[in-house]
RNA sequence: CGGGCUGUGGCGCAGUUUGGUAGCGCGCUUCGUUCGGGACGAAGAGGUCCCGGGUUCAAGUCCCGGCAGCCCGACCA
């Protein structure tokens, strides 16, 4: 039941590129015939993308069942009311695909799950006893992006596993996280992914902690920082440098004295019209942060040759909200004069900097007039900082914030996310239970997704040359891509015997093998075959019969091997990627 | 939502400037030759030229209005 010839197979592999592939994956999925665009971002499954598909989910529900998470379905189709009640309604916005029935109610197709998993669970549990339980589903996921990209990395209709943990503290949710993070960790290892877990940005609860688990992978649509010595890695927008050592005292320097920059907004063009480098000069970025009295207007400093991590500086003034001046705010302000702030200007409430402006140095800045800046600009004595925290957007070579080496930043694709989530949805929906001494509590929970399409996708991003697709064992449609080259010669009927019973016994071995039986040329099984990518190739040709032998080659890497045909099945059977 | 580009057999594209028989490659069907790296010849099938309106003797082509797709940006998990 594991063989499928494939000129019975649904399949049809494409010379040409598709004309909106644009990444190598999604190039090779849709040539090699595994999955066909229906609408933007909307993909049809076919034949062997479905079995990979369906071997992805498979390996995830392995290691959910595995620490004791228990599957479930909820709908698809969800009452819009469930999402008014957690207010993720308005949160979620037009992300949400929204529909309604003949009697005008109104319905989302399921985006995620927290607000029907929540509500399910606090209808069935209400006590300490019941706790913990971890629920997870594997189903669609529908979310209206407004840019679908790259095919399956970024779809409107995708495959996710979402999992929800409920607890009665916070103590019992991290055992549940850490078995979490380690059958994840399983999960992509068993994949054949090359990827990382990172440190998330914590929520706007500020407490949560989280992980994402990136696919290494230059289509990725996330930067993430990871020390080549210790284990730190983290999303860029959590990331931190080790910061540098602040210098105590006053910089000797003369009076602070106002240069011509005449049109020169920018870091760049002051640096070089100055003859000094552009960590000389002090950038100066202006926000409004909502203080007791209304909004107050900040500044961020950085050495000019950084950048400000919006997140950090959103961080350092937590709870209150930070917001970057935009064009128009500058426009209605004309005292504030784009290109020219310096830290010294008196409409400025708070200043925030990064450690590494109390260098040994004086500063360039910003004049606070146009087509000026000041040179000799000395903290402590020209102008004042309010309130240290590690500003900088931390870029490559920064130094570890653990251990000090070199960080080194990449991209990634988020297969992953492990969150604490905290009492949020539980509150929103009511679900409680009774401790042993009958007082109520909001459950602790905790959610746990994998884009499982996304895997698909980052494998296929992963694994392939240029010749098609190479798929890890444990994910590929079938093991074996059986092709029989019987030609025309004298020989053929005894190949085309060879390679059938070659296939009978390795479908009865159960080995999984596509047996290329089509009536075609060897140049287009090969292509063909190297395009699908499954991981051990066996050809049965005129010259190998002769001798009694098949030829395997293994898709990864090429390695060619001769295997005399008595003993094809046993040695597949015994190792199928060796 | 802003900017740019594109909609022509299943796929990839030309034709649109200058209106006049709808083409090429791949794929598909049939026949013959070929058979260990996408073979060759011959004969075929397959198209509301995205949709709607308009101009014109005549529209794939010009005009107006829609829709869809792709890319860049904004945005987002």
């Amino acid at each position: 039941m594991s063989g499928t010839r494939l000129s019975q197979l649904f399949l049809r592999t494409l010379r040409d590129d598709p004309a909106d592939a644009d990444t190598d994956g999604h190039r090779l999925l849709v040539r090699a015939g595994f999955i066909r665009r229906v609408a933007s971002g909307v993909y049809a499954w076919l034949p062997l993308g479905q079995r990979v598909l369906a071997r992805t989910a498979q390996i995830v529900r392995e290691e959910m069942d595995r620490i004791g998470a228990q599957e479930i379905t909820v709908p698809i189709l969800q009452p819009l009311e469930l999402w008014a009640r957690s207010g993720r309604d308005a949160a979620y916005g037009p992300l949400m695909f929204r529909l309604q029935d003949r009697k005008e109610a109104q319905f989302a197709l399921s985006p995620t799950a927290e607000e029907v998993v929540t509500t399910l669970v606090a209808g069935e549990y209400s006590s300490y006893r019941d706790l913990p339980v971890t629920l997870y589903q594997i189903n669609w996921k529908y979310r209206d992006e407004l840019r679908p990209r790259f095919g399956l990395l970024r779809a409107r209709e995708f495959l996710m596993k979402d999992g929800y943990s409920f607890h009665v503290d916070v103590d019992d949710l991290k055992r549940t996280y850490q078995d979490m993070y380690d059958a994840y960790d399983r999960i992509f290892t068993r994949c054949g992914l090359v990827f990382r877990a990172v440190e998330a940005e914590a929520g706007e609860m500020g407490g949560d902690t989280n992980h994402e688990f990136m696919a290494v992978a230059a289509v990725g649509e996330d930067d993430f920082v990871w020390c080549p010595s210790c284990e730190y890695a983290a999303n860029v927008e959590a990331a931190r440098r080790r910061p540098p050592t602040r210098h105590e005292g006053l910089v000797d320097a003369p009076e602070m004295e106002v240069v011509d920059t005449p049109d020169m907004p920018g870091i760049a063009p002051v640096a070089a019209h100055l003859g000094v480098p552009e960590s000389a000069l002090l950038k100066c970025i202006v926000f409004e942060v909502d203080g007791a009295d209304g909004p107050e207007l900040g500044a961020a400093l950085v050495p000019g040759d950084r950048d400000v991590s919006v997140h950090a500086l959103a961080l350092s003034l937590a709870p209150h909200p930070v917001r970057l001046l935009t064009d128009e705010d500058f426009a209605k302000r004309p005292e504030l004069t784009r290109g020219y702030l310096g830290p010294h200007h008196a409409a400025l409430e708070v200043v925030v900097a990064d450690p590494s402006v109390a260098a040994d140095h004086p500063w360039v800045t910003g004049a606070n007039a146009a087509d000026r800046h000041v040179r000799h600009a000395v903290l402590g004595r020209d102008f004042a900082v309010d309130e240290w925290a590690d500003l900088v957007a931390v870029a490559p070579g920064d130094a570890c914030p653990r251990c000090g080496s070199a960080l080194a930043i990449d991209r990634g694709i988020e297969v992953g996310h492990v969150f604490q989530l905290g009492t949020k949805y539980s509150e929103a929906l009511d679900a409680r239970y009774q401790d042993d001494a009958g007082d109520q509590h909001p459950m602790v929970m905790g959610c746990y997704g994998v884009g499982v399409s996304r895997i698909v996708a980052a494998v296929a991003e992963q694994l392939h040359d240029d010749d098609g697709l190479a798929w890890p064992a444990a994910l590929a449609p079938f093991q074996v891509h059986l092709v029989a080259l019987p030609g025309r010669g004298e020989a053929a009927e005894q190949v085309s015997a060879a390679a059938d019973r070659l296939y009978d016994e390795l479908t009865a071995a159960g080995v999984d093998v596509l047996y290329d039986d089509r009536d075609a040329s060897p140049g287009v099984k090969f292509a063909d075959a190297d395009l699908l990518g499954l991981p051990v190739r066996l050809t049965v040709g005129a010259k190998g019969v002769a001798r009694g032998v098949a030829e395997a080659r293994l898709r990864a890497t090429g390695a060619e091997r001769e295997l005399a045909l008595d003993a094809v099945v046993a040695v597949l059977t015994d190792a199928p990627s060796s």
